[in-house]
DNA sequence: CCGAAAGAGGAAAAGGTTTACACACGTGCG
DNA sequence: CGCACGTGTGTAAACCTTTTCCTCTTTCGG
């Protein structure tokens, strides 16, 4: 029967396959299966104008039959949507950010959206290289905990089509923010050990450009202005880099130590271990974030809470092209474990 | 001077804007200021056939002042290729996972890729779906440990460019794979405890439809076969399955356990911890994976060490045209730290 | 029974880029 | 001096889909 037309239309041009370059059915196929129209093929599976139920389910089995399926790039390039965002953190492996990028990914593609991911290895140059290279992919980027300066940052905003940053800010117009309020964590932390008697705390810093560590700061010179004394340890954001800043940070004979995250806190632990230094009983630790091991470290990490799922949440909303470009501002809460205690009665050398 | 140009050539049609939807410049934009052909900006910016230099430099200088950049879903179309692949995990907060992809995103972005990625939950259904969308959007496709049927992943492939799977196998042409032998993990860890002088061992299974569950079962029936008895408790693959299934566990009377893997092995530390049971002194624990924390847990995790940078380096490599569809079988090794030891003297009930 | 409106479907343009082909110009060789 | 060839550039097709506009048929109110 389709042969019968094929004759009948002697004018017709001898269609020369229209599979495409990897031999996938193209709507063409589809439409020549099915005898109507590319249009109609369109309508049919992507629902414009309606169409009659007999032509359409003629369409969805050819379709079926030959194994169609749009492709995406020509819709992308006509719609101007990829139903992409992509999502740029400096550390893949850190439990904090695989978190966040688990719950976007999934807020994502509950709305039939993809992500697409790039660490950045803590480089404020690849980061931005990465961001600028994303932009033009997605329909929006976003940025957790950049570290690249706030000219690039304003840089990339103006590539991008929607910019969200994740415990960043940066005065720009169409820039939305989430940002957990770590000024008043390490006051609650500070707070909290002061309660319990610590005077001399150590704070193990976080990567020099972290804008979360700036706002920690913060919070220890209110902690400092309260009679508190801070010592600061140049450290990082890994568990490797809490390891390894431990023994400098015992030079300093404090009797609390507040680690830049969970992760920094679960190495620190670790190594207080092999020193013989007894957490809590010869020095407190706390962490912050968190992380989902904390509580099941020995003894349990004393932390400041912030929900990944509902930092997730907030910044996939800000995606929507209805959501106002300011920042939220996220609040956690002071969770108290084992490993905080009263100082140690006669102050000893931890490390003899 | 192209005002001149303009003017001489008078049936040239009025352009009118070339700007894209989004604003954006095209490469028209770039031509028109640059005074020549689009096909010549093309082959300056992408580099193909020769241009010469004074012109190459007016096309940059063009180029630099709009900000061109090409767009990324018209290249996509037109090379039918889009310099992504697509990688689906089980679960993306998952260390293990979270550690693979971030070394396939650093591989993949030092040659000038991109990732896209998806969680799935250990929803086998989702997994399909996932992957089956993402099949038609990227190059080639990563499955970490899926958890579908053969048949299911059949159509993936078929589905797919090219397909890689990790912790999986399947026999099918075209498809490529890197497995780590658990088969041989589990024998050591078990000849390790056996020398220790343990006899009934519990194994916290890992997610029913995982493959790589099954190639612990074979080492654990080994392991039977040579006299030692393995009592099997449902568990999974997360913090927290650990950490619940301890309670039945220790019903059994186990002097060791071994969990599916070390993010389920911290669960069941910290759990046994609460109920007072000594590791190693009243029971070894072992792992499997060498996760990053595992070094850093209390006592240490005496797991089987795989390296997951090499693990997504040969992934990676499977990506590669030139790659054979073989299965590349990646070797640990037995890494013994503080939480395995001689079984207690006298076996006494562990929750007493 | 006529005209208008609505419904169904097709033709073709548009989206931004790359590349095969064509063309023009100059150079070197026979 | 003519011809082949190489170099640099332009033209237009192609990639695959969606959507606008248009045509044709049907229906319904007057």
């Amino acid at each position: 029967m389709a042969a019968n037309r094929a004759v009948a239309w002697s004018n017709e041009p001898v269609r020369k396959s229209t599979r495409d370059r990897a031999g996938r059915a193209t709507i063409h196929d589809v439409a020549r299966l099915a005898e109507v129209s590319t249009a109609t093929v369109s309508r049919v599976l992507s629902g414009g104008k309606p169409v009659s139920e007999q032509v359409a389910e003629r369409v969805r089995a050819a379709a079926q039959e030959v194994g169609y399926r749009p492709n995406p790039a020509a819709q992308t390039l006509l719609r101007g949507s990829s139903q992409t965002i992509g999502v740029v953190a400096p550390d893949l492996g850190n439990p904090y950010f695989a978190e966040i990028l688990k719950g976007i990914a999934a807020e994502a593609a509950a709305d039939a959206n993809h992500t697409l991911v790039a660490g950045t290895d803590e480089d404020p140059e690849r980061e931005y290289r990465s961001a600028i290279e994303l932009a033009r992919w997605v329909d929006g980027l976003l940025l957790c905990a950049p570290r690249m300066s706030a000219p690039r940052l304003k840089e990339v905003a103006a590539a991008s089509r929607k910019l969200v940053l994740i415990n960043r800010v940066l005065r720009h117009p169409s820039v939305g923010a989430v940002v957990v309020d770590y000024h008043h964590g390490v006051r609650q932390l500070c707070e909290h050990l002061g309660s319990l008697g610590h005077q001399r705390i150590v704070y193990l810093e976080g990567p020099p450009n972290a804008w979360s560590d700036q706002q920690r700061q913060r919070g220890f010179r209110t902690a400092e202005a309260a009679g508190q004394t801070i010592i600061r340890v140049p450290c990082g954001s890994a568990l490797r880099d809490g390891y390894d800043a431990v023994d400098e940070a015992l030079t300093h004979r404090p009797t609390a130590l507040i680690a830049f995250n969970d992760h920094v806190a679960v190495g620190v632990l670790s190594r207080l271990r092999e020193l013989g230094v007894t957490v809590p009983d010869d020095l407190s630790v706390a962490g912050i974030d968190d992380a989902p091991m904390s509580a099941h470290t020995d003894p349990g990490l004393t932390t400041y809470a912030v929900s990944t799922v509902e930092l997730g949440r907030q910044a996939w909303q800000h995606f929507n092209p209805a959501a106002p470009n300011n920042t939220t501002h996220l609040t956690g809460e002071l969770v108290v474990r084992g490993s905080t205690a009263r100082p140690p009665r006669r102050r000893r050398t931890p490390q003899a």
